[in-house]
DNA sequence: GGATAATCGAGACGGTACGTCGCGTCTTCAT
DNA sequence: ATGAAGACGCGACGTACCGTCTCGATTATCC
């Protein structure tokens, strides 16, 4: 097999390759083109030959750089789903902000590109370094942030302090990404609120109930 | 290859096939190779040519039944992939069957085929009468089992009486098939308990109950 | 590899293959169309891809009767290139009659597309069974034409009846090829007419007939 | 288009070009890796990129000297099949020497390598410079050696003094060519002799028949 | 001696054609 | 008149070479 050899190595080891270097133009001009017959068409419009034609580029350019259609769309995607960086308007609370990013969560994956990408990342046949790559640009990223938000939560005594932080967030951002997927009922705002509501207080029974909770909880696990 | 011709030889009770009612046994045949192609090389493994060959039958006596591949691999494994029925033994409360309903859940789809099956359903591009039928038949089965149980713990009082069962409904559940699809990390017992501890309890800081809750997690996490 | 059945095997073995026969418009229209592009820009515009466009024929089509692109030319040409049959007005003499096909064999591969026929069968780098049936359809036909009419010109008391028609027939024939491929000189009805005149004369001088022979000779030439 | 200047100008008017001059022992590297292939693969195995890999040079540095790989072939076959130069062994009469000359050359140009060259010479397309050069030395040259033979042998009273040399000439090497090209049967020493002694006798009869021979060379040529 | 220039190797570039695979439709023959 | 067999037109696959173009490094001549 061919090496296929990595856009991007480990910076400092590279000893400046010999021959001509990859033009970054062309590279530029496939992710484009990757892009938007993404999303035109959707993953099956998305051929490296329709890309090449689109691009301007010769086929054996691009199978230089990736090994095959799936790759050239997930490096494609990862330039153009950047993360909101920064909360536009501080929260009153980090549970407010937490409740802001789902929903800005929602609304960009329920675009036919973002669905496009969660599929893309879960039907990634073998756990190739991009696919690793992508999926923590893509679905990481945001969690990472909501990580930090439960943390500052946590601190502000708006969370209890002894939750467990990974299924904590899987709580949370899981249910978008299920209907989003699944498609068994609507992915709106009403949704992302009402899931951010019931993970904060639970769905158990409280006061008088509250030791039946507990009873049930305390179970071996 | 050879035509393979009796798919499976009735014990020499019948001489009487002169026509040709040889429809069922096709469509068997058909659906048992789908299952097998899907279980030994994935989606990607299932191709019409392959089920024919396989099933030793004709492309278009599959098209004559299914409009793609698709299709066929639905109604194969709405076949092979039948909800457990019954919980074997009554389980001391309602959430306690739901805990066991879980891991069992995340069990079945944990398998390479269960895999196969979730992205089958969440890769269709259009919703055809079948793969709402395929989902109703692969999710919502469990789901409605969920809804049941969730039902019989409001009645208890295990569960608070206002909650929005179908938001509880994906709390629970969706954290199975994100990890599932996402693999960002293992899907085990451990983890589909600490789901429902989680989602029983709520995330929230407590003011009165604060003690109990705080008992209840921070037992083994 | 695939078989790539011969177009037609042996008649009488065939018990009718069991799926849709190929089709022979296609067939044709796939001849027609490498007919025409032999033509029109030699061997090297020659290719399946060109082919089949032309045709209005899917490029599996013509794998699948033939192995490649040579095969597909060569069979193009043995209906392209028939033996003219008859000598169109009876000659004088056996000589005579092979003195003018002579010249038709030379102004038939003189062609642009003749002198390709040539250089197909001579650059056949593997015998295979087409390459044979070619090379005896386009080069063995006037051959076995000429030995029947050396034969007559032996019986006439033309020629001695001594020599070897094989070797005799190359002498005849070989020139012309070889000015043809070589093309170190014209190649045209005096060459084919010296070549007739020199083989039977013979370059040795002569004894008791050296007169006679130099009269002949004498003529322009 | 680049100039691809010839690799050796006029001699003497070379004001000696400034920058790094060629490197001959990539050139000779070039021409023993082109031979190497050509032997072992044939025509269809020569190529560019094999060349330069093989030789361990750029593909410039070929693209530098030579036009095209038809050319490189023709170039590095002329290194290698020089003329054998002089006869070994004084012959006992100049058509004695022509037959050895003869079988020597059925015996160069029945290796694959002879065939090669041959069928290169046939198929060039276009008449370039180094084409015609490469014809000369490979074919012409022999046949230069035959004309000295011929002339020789008239001068000696072998040969009668009126024949058309170039005719004979192709009369002489034409069927060994002819043989090599369309392999309609075995080319060996009783062969090329046969030719010899055919085409110094002819094939007309003799003394009763000199006649109709005569008669029959004699209409309007 | 330092600038200039053409070479070298290596290899990426836009292309063309390759030969293969699978699609979904069709045609033919045997049952 | 149904079903297996399989050819059809089509389109994409991934590969091999084409001939051209950068690259950095080398090697010569000229100023």
């Amino acid at each position: 097999m061919r090496p296929t050899r990595a856009v991007k190595d480990s910076p400092s080891s590279a000893p400046r390759p010999r021959g001509r270097p990859r033009s970054l133009e062309a590279r530029r001009a496939v992710l484009r083109a990757a892009h938007a017959l993404l999303k035109e068409g959707g993953v099956s419009a998305l051929t490296i030959e329709g890309i090449a034609a689109r691009a301007g580029v010769g086929k054996p350019t691009i199978y230089r750089s990736w090994p095959n259609a799936h790759a050239v769309a997930m490096a494609a995607l990862m330039e153009g789903l950047e993360a909101p960086a920064a909360p536009q308007r501080p929260a009153a609370s980090a549970m407010a902000a937490l409740r802001a990013q789902l929903r800005e969560v929602a609304q960009v994956f329920s675009t036919p590109l973002g669905r496009n990408v969660t599929l893309m990342i879960a039907s990634a046949e073998s756990e190739t370094e991009l696919s690793k790559a992508f999926r923590n640009h893509v679905i990481l990223a945001r969690r990472n942030e909501g990580r930090r938000l439960l943390e500052t939560a946590i601190e502000n005594g708006e969370l209890r302090d002894n939750l467990d932080i990974e299924v904590a967030l899987d709580l949370i951002y899981a249910p978008v990404f299920y209907r989003l997927l699944m498609g068994h009922a609507p992915l709106d705002a009403a949704f992302t609120d009402g899931v951010i509501r019931h993970v904060l207080e639970g769905l158990a029974a409280r006061r008088a109930q509250a030791r039946g909770a507990r009873t049930v909880s305390s179970r071996k696990t």
